[in-house]
RNA sequence: GCGGCUGUAGCUCAGCGGAAUAGAGCAUCGGUCUUCGGAACCGAGGGUCGGGGGUUCGAAUCCCUCCAGCCGCACCA
């Protein structure tokens, strides 16, 4: 039975692959190339080329030794990974040390020197800073890979809820996840990116009794302008204080349980203007969910008994105090006794635990997902922690499949507290986005912009968008974080718009230069130090990249970017490019064009757009 | 009570698969500017890394304990 809009939606699309952000450069998957040899190669990231170097040293002293390197401020990198081998081998640090140098090829590719107790100082070549650099020119990817094991992931993040504004707190759950699902389609898996929204539940019942009242015609219209919360409240007044509202209210809900088919049209209706106001939000937002992507709680419906049926065979369902349970081992309630996971509950009706266990199911044996990742609040750890833990006793999550709550803290006001309005309200999302944007506005009329209102608008757009999302994804996601427009708009330091401007500014080079420009003639001498430091930074993003991917912290890609900038900024003040000659112009011009590069395609995997002028 | 998270410079935060002087932004103070976009750059001051123990050649990082704050803990999601 295909109930509503989201039902056929999620069933209309292909499971295998949604949207591709604007932005998001799969088309552009191109990194690999045809070596000289004639085979299929990728680049191979400087860290990574060293550290095959260093491993296999390290690996004939002790088989397996980790080299321990790390970017330096001692050289450019440093392996610290000695000491530890010394200890095992029961020998002193500086002698292994100069065992591990005699015995390690970096020929042509750094050079090594024994320093303090053990530390290997590494110092890369001008050879290999060309090639790198050559390499990251010639690839429209710089230098991070694509996987060679493609995974289906499913990425469960955003989940408004029908009929109620987005707010403040749905803010973490659409950004992260959407720079996540971004980070993964480059890395060439197939995410199926899963909006999970609140779609059904006793609300509904006042929420269609509310749409009769109105008229349809009303109510749409009160729902079409994003007024969804003045919607919301209304009901819930009348069904506080009248009780026959609150009765006609009730009958509705069964109903719609029941399937009626005039209650699932009025409920329809809800779903399909919520769904359209969302897809408003995330326009404003510039993320890359879809209504294909809405997969409600209502989807689940169906699944439901089998999930039970499922659990009963198992032997795993328990009926405790009137509910059917799952108590996983493990969990214990404030008496201490055992914590159930409630299924059913004692009026047959179904809980989230329910929604979120045919989730599971669903996904792993009809989506065939390798990965399924929550972007949902840390106080909900508990929940899903239990979650996966019956789907496991279950048999529906094999170990095989990776499944994480990627959890994130919640936003607090300047005052630490949760953030709300004056009045106590929660804050509306587009209210926020809104004031960010009249502030950008005001900043580049601030400045004298040339722009005319309209450019200018796309731009404070685009600016007000970068601020608020970077605010949201530099700092670790598991933290609380306090929201401040105020600093996250400042357009200086860490911020978003910084990034943007590095950016602008690069680009401002390159229309001052008026013909165009191929960097193949460049060549890197790298002479001045600011060249070489900003050399050593574009190095690094594989590393960057790759990190953030692995442990789902999109915050390490954003200090990552914004140590480059800084690089940039400084070459920029040392090393003046447009009016340099020759080789040298080349060569800054080069480094120009990979920095611009870096920036747009690192902010584009966060969701950030970079703008060509501001 | 049990479980989880957090406590690093005045403020906001990195660093926490242990490593050589604990970093950044903001704010403060001082410099730079006839040159590619000053939303910039260079520099300075500012920290008993919540307290106390322990492991280690070495601890902000690992272990124990205490303190403070936040969150979750049976039919709302």
């Amino acid at each position: 039975m295909c109930f509503g809009s989201q039902n056929c939606l999620g069933r209309e699309r292909s499971y295998t692959y949604s949207a591709v952000s604007r932005d998001c450069p799969r088309s552009r998957r191109g990194s690999d190339r045809v070596g000289r040899s004639g085979r299929l190669e990728s680049m191979t990231s400087t860290y990574d080329l060293l550290n095959q170097r260093l491993s296999v040293a390290f690996d004939s002293l002790v088989p397996g030794a980790d080299p321990v390197l790390r970017p330096s401020d001692r050289g450019d990198y440093q392996a610290n990974g000695v000491m530890a081998l010394a200890k095992q081998l029961g020998r002193a640090p500086r002698e292994v040390a100069d065992d591990v140098v005699a015995r390690v090829n970096l020929e042509g590719i750094a050079r090594v020197e024994v320093a303090g107790p053990g530390f290997l100082n590494l110092t890369l070549t001008p050879g290999v800073f060309g090639r790198q650099l050559r390499g990251m020119l010639d690839d429209p990817r710089l230098g991070l890979p694509v996987t060679t094991t493609v995974k289906t992931v499913v990425i469960d993040y955003s989940a408004p809820n029908v009929a109620k504004e987005m707010h403040v707190g749905h803010l973490r759950s659409t950004v992260i996840g959407d720079a996540l699902a971004r980070m993964y389609r480059f890395a060439g898996h197939t995410v199926v990116a899963r909006n999970h929204v609140g779609d059904w539940g006793t609300p509904f019942g006042m929420l269609i009794e509310h749409l009769l009242d109105l008229g349809e015609d009303e109510a749409i219209a009160s729902l079409s302008i994003g007024d969804l919360d003045s919607f919301y409240r209304s009901a819930r007044v009348k069904f506080d204080a009248d009780d026959a509202f609150k009765e006609r209210s009730r009958a509705r809900v069964v109903a719609l349980q029941a399937g009626d088919p005039e209650t699932s049209r009025l409920w329809k209706i809800l779903v399909d203007q919520s769904v359209a106001y969302f897809a408003e939000v995330y326009a404003k937002l510039d993320v890359t969910l879809t209504p294909g992507d809405v997969v409600g709680e209502s989807f689940y419906n169906d699944m439901l008994d089998d999930v039970v049926a499922d659990l009963v065979r198992a032997g795993l369902l328990v009926e405790s105090g009137g509910a059917r349970c799952v108590f996983p081992p493990g969990f214990a309630n404030r008496d201490g006794e055992p914590l159930p996971l409630i299924v059913q509950k004692g009026d047959e009706g179904f809980g989230y635990a329910a929604t979120d266990l045919a989730a599971v199911r669903d996904r792993v044996s009809n989506l065939h997902a390798d990965e399924l990742l929550y972007f949902v609040g840390v106080p909900q750890a508990q929940h899903f922690e239990m979650v996966f833990a019956v789907a496991r006793l279950a048999g529906w999550l094999p170990d095989s499949v990776r499944c994480e709550h990627v959890a994130f803290g919640n936003v607090l006001g300047p005052d630490r507290k949760m953030f709300k309005t004056r009045g106590g309200e929660t804050v509306k999302l587009v209210a926020l986005l809104d004031e960010a944007i009249e502030r950008a506005d005001a900043a580049l009329v601030g400045r004298g912009t040339e722009l005319d209102p309209t450019e200018r608008s796309i731009l404070a757009t685009q600016i007000a968008r970068a601020a608020v999302k970077y605010a949201d994804l530099s700092t670790d996601r598991e933290r609380d974080y306090i929201f401040d427009l105020d600093r996250m708009i400042a357009f200086e330091g860490d911020t978003g718009p910084y990034l943007q401007y590095a950016h602008a500014r690069i680009r401002s080079i390159f229309r001052r230069l008026g013909e165009p420009w191929r960097s193949d003639a460049a060549t890197f001498a790298l002479a001045n130090d600011a060249e070489r430091d900003l050399a050593l930074g574009l190095l690094a993003f594989p590393e960057a990249f790759e990190a953030a991917f692995r442990t789902l912290q999109p915050h390490r890609l954003c200090g990552y970017l914004f140590d480059l900038a800084q690089r940039f900024t400084s070459f920029y003040e040392a090393c003046p490019v447009l009016s340099s000659k020759g080789a040298l112009r080349d060569e800054r011009l080069a480094l120009c064009e990979l920095t611009s590069r870096t920036l747009h395609l690192g902010l584009s995997l966060l969701g950030i757009e970079a703008p060509e002028q501001m």
